[in-house]
DNA sequence: TCGCAATGTGACTGATCGGTCACCTTCAGT
DNA sequence: ACTGAAGGTGACCGATCAGTCACATTGCGA
């Protein structure tokens, strides 16, 4: 039982990691099965012992792997961020975020490009499943944003719209900062930030602070 | 002259609000040159008459279109904007994005979807150019931005990425609140907001006042 | 050691679709 | 009216790829 199973899972999760790589690298659409199987070293017909629902079943495990990263980065940060200033823990949770993100790029462009695609053109149950798993996902921020509200720490709005506007923001500068992944030639100069920190005090500046208020009397 | 060139610019736009509207609703993988012509009631020999490079320069000419639609906005916004305060102006223009948006949903989804993608699938010099015609439409943005910092009436922070920002904002709340757009059942109910003034409202207030000010007492 | 059940495999198939081209229609000039 | 060039057309072709299946391989139990 033990071996065999251990082996299986550990072949699943070769398949995944190859699936995922491609996905990211080509797209969805533009990957085929053939390569995800000779990356993964296994031939074509075994993806299909392991994922019988072929390559939109390989995609949507993709994606629950990916939620699961960010649900265990969402509960260890705030698991850790009792009682400290709210946006203190929102700016080391958005630090957090550009550093997974930048650390797993793959993760970053699927969730970017291909849970997008599947929004758009998929059916609708399939979407369903996928939205909800995103909310929830994004929703694990809110409550220490309700609370802040309650206490009258930040000014009080929707907060699943703050949420989805913090992860949004996050997905935003990447894209704004990171083009690649190949990048040409007459681009990445403009960047405006050199490090992730420094990015993330620019979400954090712009979003707890405001553009309009100065910091002291300013030139 | 006149008659014959009318004509082949008719059919041309036709052809690029058939190709719009299908990248939108199936994308551009997925759609078919087939149906592109059958809803531009043509052959699809003549697509290749008007559009040589095939199914990419189809792409590259919608792109093209939707940029000029929004320098027109951007353009059409600013030249009624002088001397009002710099919130009011990026208010009214966040509201116009989200109306433009809204009413031209082929050219949301568009823009979101099928540009990022080209910008991670696509090979340098196409992106490279295409990258540029968003970053100069962005940059439309930037001067009353950094009038306004030097000015003192906003904060001083790298006037691209904000430009960038309020993009990122404009287009993530789209998302947030329309989903669809065939929508299915179980989702569309918690979006927090009504309108798109409401909508407009809140992206400002984030964006420019912060999280943190509070308005006042608050409770 | 043998046999068989479970699993791996990749050549094959059918469908799809971008792009082509030989033919047809239209219409401006005479 | 006639004619020829310009432009429209859709059947066809070749490439691609998801998914299948008959066969090979593996390893466990006896």
């Amino acid at each position: 039982m033990s071996r065999r199973e251990r082996e299986r899972l550990a072949r699943r999760a070769a398949m995944l990691d190859a699936a995922t790589a491609l996905f990211a690298e080509k797209g969805y659409a533009s990957a085929t099965l053939d390569e995800v199987a000779e990356r993964a070293e296994f031939g074509k017909g075994t993806l299909y012992n392991y994922f019988p629902g072929g390559k939109e079943e390989l995609l949507f495990a993709v994606f629950d792997d990916l939620f699961d990263g960010l649900r265990a980065l969402f509960a260890e940060h705030f698991a850790h961020a009792d009682d400290r200033p709210i946006r203190a823990v929102y700016r080391d949770l958005i630090a957090r975020l550009l550093h997974h993100f930048s650390v797993n790029q793959a993760a970053f462009y699927l969730l970017i490009k291909e849970v997008q695609r599947m929004v758009i053109e998929g059916d609708g149950a399939k979407v369903a499943g996928l939205m909800q798993r995103r909310d929830e996902t994004i929703a694990m921020m809110e409550a220490p944003l309700r609370d802040a509200m309650d206490a009258g720490t930040i000014r009080r709005l929707p907060a699943s719209a703050v949420a989805h506007t913090i992860m949004g923001n996050v997905k935003g500068m990447l894209m704004y900062l990171e083009p690649p992944p190949d990048c040409p030639e007459p681009y990445a100069a403009q960047t405006s930030f050199q490090t992730l920190d420094e990015t993330a005090d620019f979400i954090t500046t712009i979003l707890f602070d405001g553009l309009c208020a100065l910091p002291e009397s300013n030139a």
